[in-house]
DNA sequence: TTGAAAGCGCTAACAA
DNA sequence: TTGTTAGCGCTTTCAA
């Protein structure tokens, strides 16, 4: 194994020296530089982790943590996961992912007097999340992928779901719809994107007050089938819907599917708009969307996070990312308009 | 921060003792244990995870790696990945999730190199897997979920595909269909599960040739679209089908939508079996299945690695799972028979 | 701008 | 059965 002595060694040098040209802390004369980078080059030298985790007291690792109660991570959390991955690395940071057996906090609060684990990054985020209560008051650093309903000094990154109810009401309202349909998420407490299940309902519901539309919202669970009998609910309970806007990407499925069967062909007579992550290119026909950036919001995140760990006096980073309005075939015109 | 030294001076031991106790590597006297274990208690005692990876030269970190090429990891890999993280937690390790950036079989080194990562637990291993070749031969580590064509000595959990196959095609064959169809994920190199595509259809072909029983084999994308397709291409190929295999999810619910379209209603009129992991029972009608056990493989996998890791000369684990049939609404008795 | 050296908290070999 | 101690490889302070 090549230490840091052996590259001192060959260049000449102090490991001391050897440590400032990597991370560059001090200023050295460029000549001192390249004999150590030549030694490092020469030699093979990779620092080890574990020796700069103990003496430097960082790991550089962070764990992103999903909630244990429903054990659901879908599809498109994996983005997010993936997103964040990477986003680490490019900062020098490892992620560990990081699934509670139990409701066990105190396991996060080992994690992080283990040495192992400088920060969390949760997902998932409730309204009112006791997880950020614990650990914030444990005074371990917290970063949100989503958000509470008062982050204070929290550092996140979230959808804006205001812009994106707006994007997508005007959408509709521009092609002469006037009955506005939701199709949300399950909102109850622990389940996924709780949080951001309510904040877009809101968002949707003022933005049609404010525009003078008429606004029904049906939550329903992750499945093709719940999509479906979800679908029927909010036409029997307002049966003058032309547009439907779906935060819920199976259920969407199984709304396509009852559509046609209830003779309200997609988007002949229904209008439908997808605003949560899925493959909207793969139905039929190709849903118009508009949803959360993902790998924006994950990558703002950990950003903000791994700043916090640097200055964790500073005011933290809380980002809301915009989306954008893509149109594909499942939005036309308002039948009759 | 409580360390090692503050426990011993309590109870009034050496470093060493606490150590040990920690370990269980030597015997100690029960009353000395007792006191030790008092005082981590009172004190709140956590071992420093960095110094104990320094100082014994092992991380308990293993990384479980996804092929960087195709950027799919779907919401079943999560299982994996969810049940391979509880596994090593049991075993007192930690996982950590690699998404190589580019094909950078070397990032995969250094991780080891810098001591953070013991060794690596490959998903959606291809028949021929480069990765596998190329960490063996640096000496690296390696454990499979899933197998490549000639895993040697390679620690590894997988689906029994043959006695799945078997499973499948004896339920249908049982139902009177004569003719099979199969949906299957798709096989060019790289993709995920080829591996596990390639076998599975060849079980499956080879089942059918035992039985006597016709057997058509359409392969698709994971998308629902592609799904539709696939089912069409697959009647249209053998329309004397009654019987379909699928090894797909997402094109599962393209297939079941398509058949209702085509006038063949499930299962009245096609039998539809569901052989990869999905949400078999949020469909209508919920799906009956043979499904890899994908918290039971990954665990077998963690296992077999870990104990690979502390004894790399024994004959290393290689475990293939067998499946259950799980009879819900998708199958019924083939038409006309 | 650089070097020397004292730890970081733990493991494990050796001694008792 | 228990204690002692020399590292593990790096960071960082203090001096030069």
């Amino acid at each position: 194994m090549v230490t840091r002595a052996d590259v001192a060694r060959l260049a000449g040098v102090s490991t001391g020296t050897v440590s400032h040209v990597l991370t560059g802390a001090r200023s050295i004369r460029p000549e001192t530089r390249r004999k150590v980078l030549d030694a490092m080059e020469q030699l093979g030298y990779t620092p080890n982790a574990m020796a700069s985790a103990l003496a430097g007291g960082r790991s550089r690792i962070i764990a992103i943590v999903f909630p244990s109660q429903p054990r659901t991570i879908v599809g498109s959390d994996l983005e997010y996961v993936l997103a964040a991955t990477e986003a680490a690395r490019r900062r020098g940071y490892h992620v560990v992912l990081w699934t509670s057996g139990a409701d066990d906090l105190n396991e996060l609060r080992q994690l992080v007097r283990a040495g192992l684990v400088q920060g969390f990054l949760l997902m998932q985020v409730a309204m009112s999340d006791e997880r950020v209560r614990f650990l914030r008051s444990a005074g371990i650093p917290v970063g949100l992928i989503g958000r509470t309903r008062a982050p204070g000094h929290v550092p996140f990154a979230d959808a804006d779901f205001e812009q994106i109810a707006r994007l997508v009401v005007d959408h509709l309202a521009g092609l002469g719809h006037r009955t506005i349909g939701m199709l949300n998420a399950p909102y109850e407490r622990g389940t996924r994107g709780i949080g951001a299940a309510v904040r877009f309902a809101d968002a949707v519901r003022r933005t049609c007050e404010e525009r003078k539309l008429g606004c029904t919202i049906v939550e329903s669970q992750h499945t093709v089938r719940a999509g479906r009998e979800a679908l029927r609910e909010l036409l029997e309970a307002a049966p003058g819907t032309t547009g439907v806007i779906s935060y819920n990407w199976e259920a969407t499925l199984g709304a396509m599917h009852e559509a046609r069967a209830l003779g309200r062909p997609i988007p002949e007579r229904l209008s439908l708009v997808l605003c949560s992550n899925g493959e909207p290119e793969s139905t039929d026909p190709e849903l118009t969307t508009a949803t959360p950036p993902a790998t924006e919001i994950a990558t703002a995140a950990v950003e903000a996070l791994i700043d916090h760990l640097a200055a964790p006096e500073a005011e933290p980073a809380q980002r809301l990312v915009p989306s954008v309005l893509v149109e594909r075939h499942s939005t036309a015109p308002a039948p009759g308009s």
